[in-house]
RNA sequence: GCCCGAAUGGUGGAAUGGUAUACACGCAACACUUAAAAUGUUGUGAGGUUCUCCUCAUGUGGGUUCGACUCCCACUUCGGGCACCA
């Protein structure tokens, strides 16, 4: 007898697919069209982790039961390959980044056709390759052209020991990674992207998508779109004004001071009035080094300074407001100031800290808190009624809120005004490892693009990839990539030497799968009109709200600029679904510090590739967090050998098992169901269910319900339902072959099990033939014995029937 | 802090208003074997028990319903994301 021996039957089955692109999306076809894609990896050193394995296998699994199904599937991959790992490696060992990232692709390459997925790697793209990022910067050229990329002053983490501009993860509890040292925040020049403009859209389309409700929720949660009023605050002496947006105008007579962010420009701007200006500056120059989640904790201990000397004008009730400056104001958010009162916790808080005064004029619902807000015990945040609000009062906040606004309106001092927790994307990087941005500085001329033709702009050779003492990205020190002449003015201009961010990589890269060797454009446009928009997309939750958000956004603005064809709609992803992650035994991230990284290189080779794949689905619930578990893989490997086993001892004959085939179908329905639905763990338990009648029935399958039962476990056996295909002399290919049908007749029951219920609790079960009416049910359950004997002389009042489910008597 | 998610046997989990604990791991007994491994068979939520029935059990407390793991309200604990990691 021959054993089941997987790392025979795989390399054997790996080389037939790939050999004969069997997966192969086809060009210019009339067939229907399945766009199936999966979030690109970052070709990390580590190699393949097996949380890539399950979302990877998991799609896998959807794209070869849609060809089976008829479609022309696009099921592509690539790496999204600049990123800062790489380029700190490069730093260590001083390779060039692009040795190191061939050296990974080709690892992370292997690993995924070692576990038999059915990409298309005829389409393969990479970030780094400069044909390829050659449209990523024409990207960026579109975008500066269209007026909405343009640069600001922002801060960046500044290590000022290192001397090197940090990424947030490399800012550790406030101090640089490496050395230890205390970050600082120095303001940089950077390329920002209005994606802001884009805001109402990105909420609006939502509607038209099919994404996971909690994604739709994520992404609206982060756009953080509020209506509300911008109301102007007179400075008293000053024709200035201070504005600030709020989304309670129904407050404002209660407003007794304005609380400034401590970069807000108005600080700088009446330094002269300023009585207490170097401690307002001392207080401005602390909050800098402080993220802004530690400055809007509520744990927080609220801190501020008064601007003394300054005065405004409350516009409602004309009264003298003193103005604050406080960290727990964002610079971001709104205009980057707030008025103050008694119905706000962290104003309230401050003004007794401070002793500032205080009014209130929002009665709530509840009468029995309503005198100790007005006595200001306590702080009252919600919606009430007003009162000290002169012509409002006995208002209601919702009534109130749009009145005050035109009554504020006419008076000149304020207007309705939408605001969005979105802020502008900024899009520069002083790092060596990424795109360079196409631009070209003249003093006199400007900014300017780089020419079309002159794309790529492609990443010089330096000798060392540090980012440069001033903070600038290493391509600075290169004279003779940085001096170029100006193209308007033929005089002395330099390159731009930042570089773009990660996700500029990734905001198109579904597009150029389409068709990815292309020199003319992103992609021809009757493909894309072909492939557009993805069917599905999968990806982590972690990339919800800026990955998704970005390429959404992008996607729009090439849509905008007739980039891709009108017919595909504005929206890249018809549907998103999201992974769980993967942990390691116990419950715990997996991680080398550690130790419990499980190298999906080590399954494959102790269990086989099929095992691994099946084991991932079978593990939990496809969008939750699972712990690994060596031993689940046990049962899963004894589940594919019980299969392989029974294949060759029980043969099939012509007229097999009813009893198996109704079974068999009944499996056929939930596999075909689960799929879709990515239940794949009750996909591989109902196969399991199906193995183990077939087992303990000792019947023989027919031929044709064989060749069923190895086609609906193709999807996620792959290499073993080919061994037993090709071994039962099937012809072709099984993963070639088109699904099973579910045979509806043969599932139907002639006998159902019908449950009696006395007052909802289980008390008999009584076999009886299936759709069987109210009144013959009722008949054989009360003529049970343990029914009359448990009703007795009670009087029944209600029954309640389920067809071909239960009975329920209540007494 | 804000947003999102989760909680069911010894363990991973199944059941989305109708038999709670499918499937798998683990454990125990038995069969095969000189023996072991492998495999197979049976059993396995807790407590009680006349051994086939009773009571209890899906994080906690309430509610809706003939009936709730499932729906609603309040809470507890754990996990993820928070804009320069990808």
């Amino acid at each position: 007898m021959k054993k089941y021996n997987p790392k025979k039957i795989e390399a054997k089955w790996q080389k037939k697919w790939y050999g004969s692109k069997v997966f192969s999306a086809q060009y210019s076809s009339r067939k229907r069209k399945f766009y199936l894609l999966v979030e690109f990896p970052y070709p990390s050193g580590d190699g393949l982790h097996v949380g890539h394995c399950r979302s990877y296998t998991a799609l896998d699994i959807i794209a070869r039961k849609k060809r089976m199904d008829g479609y022309n599937v696009l099921f592509p991959i690539g790496w999204d390959a600049f990123g800062l790992p790489t380029e700190n490696y490069a730093i260590k060992k001083g390779v060039h980044p692009s040795i190191v990232t061939k050296k990974n692709t080709d690892n992370f390459r292997r690993q995924m056709k070692s576990l038999g997925l059915s990409f298309d790697w005829t389409r393969e793209v990479n970030t780094t390759d400069p044909k390829y990022y050659k449209w990523t910067q024409w990207i960026f050229l579109q975008l500066f052209k269209n007026g909405l990329a343009y640069k600001a002053k922002i801060a960046i983490n500044w290590c000022p020991s290192c001397k090197i501009g940090l990424a947030n993860e490399e800012v550790v509890d406030g101090k640089c990674e490496r050395c230890g040292t205390k970050v600082e925040k120095k303001d940089k020049e950077q390329w920002m992207i209005k994606i802001t403009e884009y805001a109402e859209r990105l909420i609006n389309d939502l509607s038209s998508v099919d994404y996971l409700e909690k994604i739709k929720i994520q992404q609206k949660d982060w756009i953080g779109k509020s209506e509300g009023a911008l109301i102007k605050f007179q400075v008293e002496g000053a024709s200035e004004f201070i504005e600030v947006f709020t989304t309670r105008i129904d407050t404002i007579f209660s407003g007794t001071y304005v609380i400034l962010s401590p970069g807000h420009a108005f600080v700088d701007k009446c330094k002269d009035k300023i009585e207490n200006l170097e401690e307002v500056l001392a207080y401005k120059e602390k909050s800098k080094n402080i993220s802004d989640i530690e400055r809007t904790k509520e744990e927080k201990e609220i801190t501020g300074v008064q601007l003394k000397g300054i005065f405004v004008q409350n516009p409602a009730t004309g009264e003298k407001m003193p103005v604050w400056i406080a960290d727990f104001v964002l610079e971001q958010y709104g205009t980057g100031a707030v008025f103050a009162d008694a119905h706000d916790k962290r104003d309230f808080d401050m003004a007794k800290k401070y002793g500032i005064p205080l009014r209130t004029s929002i009665e709530p619902g509840d009468s029995s808190v309503a005198d100790k807000v007005k006595n200001l015990e306590i702080c009252f945040e919600g919606d009430g009624k007003l009162y000290n609000s002169m012509q409002f009062n006995g208002l209601t906040s919702d009534q109130a809120r749009p009145m005050i606004i035109s009554w504020l309106k006419a008076k000149g001092f304020a207007e309705p005004k939408t605001s969005y927790k979105l802020r502008d994307w900024v899009f520069s990087r002083q790092h060596y490892w990424g795109e360079p941005i196409p631009m070209i500085f003249c003093e006199k001329c400007g900014w300017q693009t780089v020419e079309e033709k002159d794309l790529p702009v492609e990443l010089p050779k330096v000798k060392k990839y540090e980012p440069t003492d001033t903070g600038e990205s290493p391509l600075a020190l290169i004279q003779r990539w940085v001096n170029v002449k100006c193209l308007k003015c033929k005089g002395n201009a330099k390159r731009e030497t930042d570089t773009m961010p990660n996700w500029a990589g990734s905001n198109w890269y579904y597009l150029r799968y389409i068709d990815p060797k292309n020199n003319k454009a992103l992609a021809d446009k009757k493909e894309v009109s072909y492939w557009m928009p993805v069917d599905w997309y999968n990806g982590g939750m972690e990339h919800t709200t800026l990955h998704l958000l970005y390429s959404r956004f992008i996607f729009k603005f090439l849509w905008d600029v007739k980039a891709v064809p009108k017919n595909v709609g504005s929206e890249p992803y018809r549907k998103r679904t999201s992974h769980g992650m993967i942990l390691g035994e116990g419950g715990v991230k997996m991680s080398k510090s550690k130790g419990n990284v499980v190298n999906p290189d080590d399954v494959v080779k102790q269990f086989g590739a099929d095992t691994l794949r099946v084991y991932e689905m079978f593990v939990g619930p496809f969008d939750q967090m699972i712990p690994w578990d060596t031993k689940g893989v046990i049962g899963v490997r004894r589940f594919l050998e019980k299969i392989y086993n029974l294949a060759s001892d029980r043969g099939t004959v012509m007229n097999g098992s009813r009893d198996l085939k109704k079974h068999l179908h009944k499996t056929i329905k939930k596999v075909s169901e689960d799929i879709l639905a990515m239940k794949f763990n009750t996909c591989v338990s109902s196969l399991m269910e199906f193995a183990n009648a077939w087992q303990s029935s000792e019947d023989t399958l027919s031929r044709n319900d064989f060749a069923d039962f190895l086609k609906i476990i193709s999807p996620f056996a792959p290499h073993l339902a080919e061994e037993l295909w090709q071994n039962s002399d099937f012809k072709g290919l099984c993963c070639m072959q088109s699904w099973p049908k579910t045979n509806k007749k043969l599932i139907e029951e002639e006998k159902v099990l019908l449950i009696i219920q006395v007052n909802g609790k289980v008390r008999d079960k009584i076999e009886v033939r299936a759709n069987m009416i109210k009144e013959d049910a009722e008949k054989i359950a009360l003529g049970s014995e343990k029914i009359k004997l448990l009703i007795a002389e009670k009087e029944i009042k209600k029954i309640i029937f389920v067809q071909n489910k239960l009975l329920n008597i209540v007494v």
